[in-house]
RNA sequence: GGCGCGGUAGCCAAGUGGUAAGGCCGAGGUCUGCAAAACCUCUAUGCGUCGGUUCGAUUCCGACCCGCGCCUCCA
């Protein structure tokens, strides 16, 4: 059974597959821009993205994948992170890429196969802009940036049906810039002393110093990493437009072929109902809710349980059910670790509702009720092999906070009293340790500490 | 204003023209000094409202109500 995937550009699901004759199947995924840490929105995006990675190595090999995935690096919010704090550009987007590669790690996302960052190829974006003068589809501005001409694109809006939409528009991007009509985006930025300090290279034939446009990158490191028509582009809702449009727009045109044959986009995350921000108060981290004693995988487990193309309303609870989720998961396989394996197949619609335009809910459930039968009828090797699909690391420690030493202590004087039977002190010490935040689970030859969470 | 998405049990969330997966919570039970874990059982005559099509609609069509997102550098 082949991956379907809904195309964002044709509005139907259709099946993935490779198109060259190597067999290799070239997946493109518009990456971070790397000048704070990610936010937990952004990670539903790498996520789902990653269960995609996952079943199309599944199911076509893990050599016939090339996954690539690009690092932002320079850009108005890099640029002005860096201004700032008073540091280098590069040593900031360093940082902030360092951290999210940490993220990723954490929530067990396999690392793409190529991790481009744009200032990395700014020679291919140049000369791509170059082309696009030549042809007559971009061109200089007063101050010498260069502008795409959208009006020179007839396909341009296909994607993000801009054509039938009435813009909104203020007009204040436009008296800013200098270009000749609204729609017109920029391919270079002209250098601006006040604003870009000393990020600056040389500019395309006939252009001023200065730096990329942000979409550029991508049709320049996508071109080049996986050539000029690729089988999948991703990336969330947003990019829709105007990146990906203005994307399409400059490859096709420089290219002269198709850029990508399938474009897929992850619906947003909501928090609270509402979209994250840090105004009001909703906005999310990893590394915030790692704090608060949830671990990754329960991030992670939490962010499959919508489906990717439904927004998906986020909230301290859904991590309190994802986590008793897994510990069943996690004593399901304990169990059938210790029997011999059944039946094989038996969790076939779990890989099934995954295939079917990576619908992770019904894949969840469909697990769950093949884990309600028993684990008597299960088979390990199947098992483990849907759990990678999923991605769900069940062997990681839950990254616990070290015991405080008074915990401790409190924890090894509970367990003598009650090896003593002396369970009224140790009911005592039980509820010192609640007041002190920390639940204690007997086990047979030991106790293991828990905060409880928050 | 334009474009798009959604409203399913206390919460989260799949799904189908033929009578509602699953998770959490809750209840009961087994086990256990207590607690927890684990395991077993139970929990929507109902799928925003009103019409229509149909033998039959939560699922198709229409209207309406409500919520959310995007509309130029936000995954």
């Amino acid at each position: 059974m082949p991956i379907r995937l809904f195309d964002s550009l044709s509005r139907q699901v259709r099946e993935l597959s490779a198109a060259q004759p190597d067999g290799v199947f070239r997946f493109y995924n518009c990456g971070p821009t790397v000048y704070a840490p990610a936010h937990i929105g952004n990670f539903r995006t790498f996520v789902i993205n990653d269960v995609l990675r996952r079943m199309l190595e599944l199911e076509m090999g893990p050599g016939k994948v090339r996954h690539v995935r690009n690092i932002t690096d320079v850009d108005d919010r890099t640029i002005g992170q860096s201004r700032k704090e008073q540091r280098p550009l590069g040593e900031i987007t360093r940082m902030w890429t360092g951290i999210f590669h940490a993220d990723c790690d954490a929530l067990n996302c396999l690392r793409p196969t190529a991790e481009p960052t744009a200032t990395g190829y700014i020679r291919e974006q140049v000369s791509m802009i170059e082309v696009l003068m030549e042809k007559g589809n971009a061109y200089r501005a007063a101050d010498g940036s260069v502008y795409f001409r959208v009006g020179s694109f007839p396909g341009y809006g296909a994607l993000s049906r801009v054509k039938e939409r009435e813009l909104k528009v203020t007009n204040s991007a436009f008296d800013a810039d200098h270009k000749d009509d609204v729609g017109d985006f920029a391919l270079w930025k002209a250098h601006k002393p006040d604003e870009d300090g000393d990020v600056r290279w040389p500019g395309p034939a006939g252009a001023a110093e200065g730096r990329p446009g942000w979409h550029i990158e991508c049709s320049a490191m996508s071109r080049k990493i996986l050539g000029d028509t690729i089988d999948l582009h991703t990336g969330g809702v947003d990019l829709l437009f105007p990146h990906h449009e203005n994307e399409i727009a400059q490859s096709e045109c420089c290219n002269g072929v198709t850029l990508a044959r399938h474009w897929y986009h992850t619906e947003h995350l909501l928090v609270d109902g509402t979209t994250m921000s840090k105004s009001k108060g909703n906005y999310y981290t990893l590394g915030d809710l790692v704090a608060k004693g949830h671990s990754p995988v329960t991030v992670r487990y939490a962010l499959l349980a919508g489906h990717p193309r439904k927004q998906l309303n986020f909230t301290l609870d859904s991590l309190h059910a994802a986590e008793s989720a897994l510990a069943t998961l996690r004593a399901y396989r304990a169990a059938l670790r210790r029997l011999k394996p059944a039946s094989t197949g038996v969790y076939d619609k779990v890989l099934d509702a995954l295939r079917d335009d990576l619908n992770t809910p019904a894949a969840l459930g469909a697990l769950f009720t093949v884990v309600n039968r028993g684990a008597d009828g299960g088979n390990l090797a199947d098992f483990e092999r849907v759990i990678f699909a999923l991605g769900l690391d069940l062997d990681r420690p839950a990254g616990l906070p070290a015991t405080p030493p008074e915990v401790a202590i409190l924890a090894e004087k509970r367990w003598a009293a009650r090896g003593a039977r002396d369970f009224a002190a140790a009911d005592a010490l039980r509820s010192e340790l609640a007041a002190a935040g920390w639940s204690m689970l007997d086990g047979k030859d030991g106790y293991k500490l828990e905060p409880i969470k928050k």
